[in-house]
DNA sequence: TGTACATCAGTGAACGCGCGTTCACTGATGTAC
DNA sequence: TGTACATCAGTGAACGCGCGTTCACTGATGTAC
């Protein structure tokens, strides 16, 4: 059956926001085309209407992530009281929202491990949607130069993010929350220091 | 063909360690029963009289994978001048030489994300293992109760292999270094300060 | 306005592949007599 | 001391399974006349 005009281009966008979730959740290598697509009421095959392969769908999902987290982000220091912005988006990073919630969290938590085993180009494909939400963060980071504040940037969220991730491992709840906790001052000081 | 007495532990040992490496450097997933025993010189049959299956290998080669990284940081600090071995010890888990060879390296900058994902039971067993090596390397980390200064390692430690593994994605050497660099400062920083 | 045809998003069977796991078997050596 | 048997680490074919990907097909709607 034909289908209106931006009927396509809808499907495809409601393909990347689930992947990006079920990426995030599941691993990239545990989360497939054919439960994904069910989940849309879709059948596999149709998704090679609309990329060329699975890597094709895991870049745009990461890109969406990124983006996601970052709006996420920002939202938090538009909320925080004039000089609190940074701590206002270190304490939203680790706070128990995102940390319960990884199908919508930060990209780097999720899939850098798994990045880092890719060959070259997946990397730098990485390295390109990364780097432009390093950009759009630095500014809320202490810094001389445009590329200390960028550099800082990196380590502060790459950091945040292997402590989420650990946090995220911990099954007492309890204990969980005091990591978090711990963390927050620990990068507050590491940031401003 | 019956073997000699310790033939059986010696194969199980060889299991083990090729395993730890394996993992860290594919990924659990990535990294089959067969392609590992093969290695060996085995076949992929004899797995089953060392392991009732893959899970368990994971977490002894989990284990063996925390105690490899804890001896090379202990051997960092003992070859430090007095005071300064947190600071060779931040210096050596950031350094080229662990970040250029992930597969002697820490497991938490491997695993942590996809043990975040495994069910209940996996997590605690990483958790357990964890536990043992950040009271070890705790007593260099400063901190008014024991407590305090396990849970300012867990942090850290976590924080570290999050940076760590983003410097794996980096594909510019030089970048990588001065990610590496940046990082090395800002973690020595929050710890102490 | 009515009709014939082209389009193409989505369908679902089928493909090859690698995986974890099982199992009947092998055969050199330890043990019982 | 010599012989018969038990042991059991390791072998390799076979299993079911889920995966990414392909492809001939469908059929409602847009377009050409």
């Amino acid at each position: 059956m034909r289908y209106p005009a931006q009927h396509k281009q809808a499907t495809r966008e409601r393909i990347v926001r689930a992947a990006a979730r079920r990426f995030r959740t599941r691993g990239a290598d545990g989360a497939g085309i054919a439960a994904l697509m069910r989940d849309l009421h879709l059948t596999h095959g149709g998704f090679y209407r609309h990329f060329p392969n699975k890597d094709a769908l895991f870049d745009e999902a990461l890109q969406l992530g990124f983006v996601e987290i970052s709006d996420y982000l920002e939202a938090a220091a538009k909320d925080a009281a004039p000089g609190e912005a940074l701590k206002a988006i270190i304490d939203a990073y680790l706070g128990p929202k995102h940390c319960d919630n990884p199908g919508t969290g930060c990209p780097l938590a999720a899939h850098t491990a798994e990045v880092a085993r890719r060959p070259r180009l997946s990397r730098t494909a990485f390295e390109r949607v990364l780097r432009s939400q390093v950009k759009r963060l630095a500014k809320h980071v202490p810094g001389r130069t445009e590329e200390e504040r960028q550099l800082k940037t990196a380590v502060l969220f790459s950091g945040m993010a292997g402590t989420l991730s650990l946090a995220r491992t911990i099954t007492d709840d309890q204990l969980r929350q005091r990591v978090l906790d711990d963390a927050r001052s620990f990068f507050v000081k590491a940031v401003t220091a």
